[in-house]
DNA sequence: ACAATTGATTTGTAATACAAATATAAGGTC
DNA sequence: GACCTTATATTTGTATTACAAATCAATTGT
């Protein structure tokens, strides 16, 4: 059960035992890989690539002579990377859509609070910011550009890290899609973005995800539309 | 720039660069390693420790002289780590929960369908089964485990893969919370968990979102409550 | 007393060798 | 001739060694 696992899985399990065994929490610092690689009785090489999994999780964090930390789980990089496995995969377009709609209508739903006044400004202007964009040479490129930065601004300000990860997952495929709406279209979504800041700001995050699933909605529409096609 | 950011780095992005140049997919075989090091003009060392962090996500899989083959990410390998780090440092229980809250009330919200008359049956099953094993010796943990799988078999039946992928990874962060409930509060738990299974079957999934919301909102005063203690 | 330099320690990269696994091809047996 | 066994070659896995790069610590010179 434990050699058809493979030594660096083995080791990587040694390691996290060695880990809570001693209680170590991020910020400490592990021994040295010499000092590692006697104890688990195995060779430097062993354990660097035992501990390179770790590190590309973002959980170890070695620089030479600081000797390798604990750190948190990067899920900046862990996204960028689970982002590109998902990208190989065709993923349909709707479903993508689906799911970033579902987390922001469910994240205004149960929204309990309220933003502040600047946030909603900032909100407004990043908006509105996307209307003027796409009056410009490169319109629909320019335009969705902003347009994700709302969505993603939005999370920001409603503030749960998790939320935020997958929504940045999210967004990469978003940019691989580059759908063409219509002036109207965006015009009306821009209004909906600003309606939506402010009724946040009001604490009425209900009425913000009704408008929120409408708005995605119509925009779900145009995929399938250009999608089915 | 790239002198910074370290040779793994570079390589790993340089290999996602040339996978993606090439347009590989899921079940292509990568070049040996000893191509890519003179293509990459490293040491096979170096090939080996960027391929491992891919290795460690479940991307890449290697097999003697079968060579290296593009995978899908594997969750369950992630998602241990990654909780196994949380146990470390805790994540703060109500983000979680607001996170998954938002995910299951928004894809309700936003499931425009409806599921089969089987599926409804199962999901029905499975929450009773909660309250089955709930009566039993392990009552907390047995039920938790059911209560997960309910939400989990939901999203299943939707059916949106991404959404699937973040919530079986919000999972492994709940299994190490532990909360418990009251009998009181989970049979109710179990009432609307089969009444949204019913909503859902008639094609209502807007209501099923308003009681899921309402459903987690109390959850989320039982772990707050035992959170701020 | 302070600054620069040197030295030592630790991670990073490379080169090499061999072990383990397995696909392909060759050969032998029925 | 068909099928099974064996040999071989290729590819990944592990170990050993060596050196480079970075940086902390102590020593030394001014």
């Amino acid at each position: 059960m434990e050699t058809k696992t493979g030594k660096s899985e083995t080791v990587s399990s040694q390691l996290l035992d060695y880990i809570g065994k001693e209680g170590m929490r991020p910020g400490d610092t592990l021994p040295s890989e010499d000092s590692l690689a006697k104890m688990f009785e195995v060779s430097r090489v062993s354990i660097r690539e035992a501990m390179r999994g770790l590190k590309f999780l973002g959980m170890l964090e070695a620089r030479p002579r600081r000797g390798t930390v604990i750190a948190n789980v990067n899920f900046e990089m862990l996204s960028r990377y689970i982002g590109f496995q998902l990208a190989c995969q065709p993923m349909a377009p709707h479903e993508l859509l689906q799911a970033r709609c579902a987390i922001e209508v469910g994240c205004l739903a149960t929204f309990q609070g309220r933003i502040a006044e600047e946030a909603c400004q900032r909100l407004v202007a990043t908006a509105k910011r996307a209307l003027c964009d796409s009056c410009s040479k490169e319109a629909s490129a320019q335009g969705l550009m902003a347009d994700l930065e709302f969505h993603s601004l939005l999370l920001k300000e409603i503030g749960n890290p998790a939320l935020m990860a997958f929504s940045s997952l999210l967004e990469r495929f978003f940019l691989q899609l580059k759908a063409t709406r219509s002036l109207e279209s965006r015009k009306r979504a821009i209004k909906e973005h600003c309606k939506i800041a402010k009724l946040l700001r009001d604490g009425k995050g209900l009425e913000a995800s009704k408008i929120m699933r409408l708005h995605l909605a119509n925009h779900m529409k145009t995929y399938s539309l250009k999608d089915s096609i």
